[in-house]
DNA sequence: ATGTTGATTGTTCCG
DNA sequence: CGGAACAATCAACAT
């Protein structure tokens, strides 16, 4: 069966002609292969979506090759996977966020098939998305929802206006969640957080007591009970008695503190993992949350917490650098490309400790640290995590299988316009020279680098369309940035 | 101590 | 008394 579903995955969408930076060629069912300049892609285990060149998304649609090949999509029995042996932290170093597209993209496996892993990974739910950056650069937080709608509401917006394929099992894989790679998942934040950002509003407006007035808070607060007819905490009992001193009543005035790093942090992956595993405890996510976040580097760490949350950072730039609109704190989050595979690493007590060291702060970050990338030892059958950042040559040869393709432009199933969020990530701080002319290509949609005229037969093809430049760390150090919004 | 999320529990009010 | 609405608490972890 996992093969055979592997198949389908592949068949359908894996193909990956060639991935660079956020540039992923695929092919399509019917021969047709499109760019998709930005994306992020969705799985819910019978869809992906993935944002094309011009910034629509396109949704591949597996669903019939699963139909057809399996007895019933909802419940498949996905044996526990045993995560591949992680790759070297150097391998990661570019590609957090092609790891993700690896465990889908890989469709290179000499059997054609993807790797029983892979196909796991891609059965998790939700995974998902991100660039929600409209064309031009603005946050499309309206238009689309939040990662965490979509984790949770297992896409609903797009199932709404796509029958078929794209149904979230959300459950299905709660108990076989598994593994993701931390690479993976603070890749799929880097792009994920900054959807969730953008829609800063807290979901849970209950809690979001607009307290209006504002003078003493005893006063106003008896007088807000006594108005709203709320009950005011009364004594508490048993637990209360516990640990009393725990909360204490704090100023509905007062402003809030920045939240720290870690909390949003915290909160973008903890949504990509609860998607990928719902099973998994309050308790199970601090863990690996808090392994992700030992992953990222004290370089990152170190930084002052105060995001552009904070009004106080105002003054710092990240706010000029970023696109007007954009969250301050926009670290892309890992969120949306976590794979089951890498929590389940964690859960099943695959060191965090040895993921953690696998992703090393430079990993994450090569932009930062581009340093030492060791050359890519990733195994023929990659693995899950191969995400490695290869040169841009290397990696169409890798990647680019020799396949003929004809252009076929998609309709974008999604009325939004999918962003370069990579943009956000860039402007920020750009080690290098980031400027990537490429992206402001994309927009275009009908470019060159759509679907159609071009025909990336060959990786040189590919490489020729897209500077050796972009698959370089410096592309791909977007990703790695992540950490360093959030903490900006 | 505070923040992260989500579930649970406890409290209060109303019919 | 049951239901609704809301608040508080808890989990693990980092700051």
């Amino acid at each position: 069966m996992q093969q055979t579903r592997t198949e389908a995955v592949a068949g359908s969408f894996s193909r990956c002609l060639g991935f660079c930076g956020m540039r992923l060629r695929l092919l399509l069912p019917g021969r047709r292969w499109c760019i998709a300049g930005v994306f992020l892609r969705k799985f819910d285990g019978d869809s992906a979506y993935v944002g094309m060149s011009d910034g629509n998304p396109e949704l591949l649609s597996t669903s019939q090759t699963y139909n057809s090949q399996s007895d019933s999509n909802e419940d498949y029995e996905i044996p526990p996977i045993t995560p591949p042996s992680l790759p070297e932290p150097s391998l990661l170093h570019l590609g957090d966020h092609e790891a993700s597209y690896h465990s889908l993209c890989h469709g290179l496996a000499p059997s054609g098939l993807l790797p029983a892993y892979s196909y796991q990974a891609m059965d998790l739910p939700a995974i998902m998305v991100s660039n929600m950056l409209a064309q031009d650069g603005h946050l499309l937080s309206g238009q689309l929802p939040t990662i965490q709608e979509m984790v949770h509401s297992e896409v609903a917006a797009y199932d709404s206006s796509r029958p078929g394929p794209l149904l979230g099992r959300p459950a299905m894989l709660a108990s076989h969640m598994s593994a993701l790679s931390q690479s993976q998942l603070i890749s799929q934040m880097g792009i994920r957080s900054s959807i969730s950002h953008s829609s800063p509003s807290p979901p849970g407006s209950k809690s979001a007591t607009p307290s209006p007035s504002s003078s003493t808070q005893e006063e106003e607060s008896e007088a807000h009970f006594k108005i709203s007819g709320e009950k005011r905490p009364s004594a508490d009992p048993g637990k209360k008695a516990k640990n009393p001193k725990k909360k204490k009543k704090k100023d509905p005035n007062e402003p809030q503190k920045p939240v720290s790093a870690y909390a949003l942090f915290f909160r973008d992956t903890q949504a990509a993992i609860k998607g990928q595993n719902p099973s998994a405890t309050f308790g199970d996510v601090s863990k690996i949350v808090a392994s992700m976040w030992d992953s990222l580097g004290e370089e990152q760490k170190q930084s002052p917490p105060d995001q552009g949350e904070t009004k106080s950072t105002q003054a710092n730039p990240p706010a000029k650098l970023l696109p007007a609109k954009q969250p301050m704190y926009s670290m892309p989050g890992l969120a949306s490309f976590l794979t089951p595979s890498d929590l389940q690493a964690f859960r099943s007590g695959a060191s965090p400790a040895s993921l953690a060291r696998t992703l090393g702060s430079k990993s994450l970050l090569p932009g930062l640290s581009t340093s030492s990338p060791p050359p890519p030892s990733f195994p023929l059958s990659p693995p899950l995590h191969q995400q490695l950042p290869l040169p841009p040559h290397a990696q169409g040869a890798l990647l680019s299988p020799p396949v003929s393709m004809s252009p076929a432009p998609q309709p974008p199933v999604l009325p939004t316009p999918m962003a370069l969020q990579v943009q956000l990530a860039m402007s920020p701080s750009p080690p290098g020279p980031q400027d990537f002319p490429h992206i402001s290509e994309f927009p275009s949609g009908s470019g060159p680098r759509s679907p159609g005229p071009s025909n990336p037969t060959s990786s040189g093809d590919w490489d020729s369309s897209y500077p050796s430049g972009e698959c370089g760390i410096g592309t791909c150090s977007l990703l790695p940035r992540d950490k360093s919004l959030y903490l900006t």
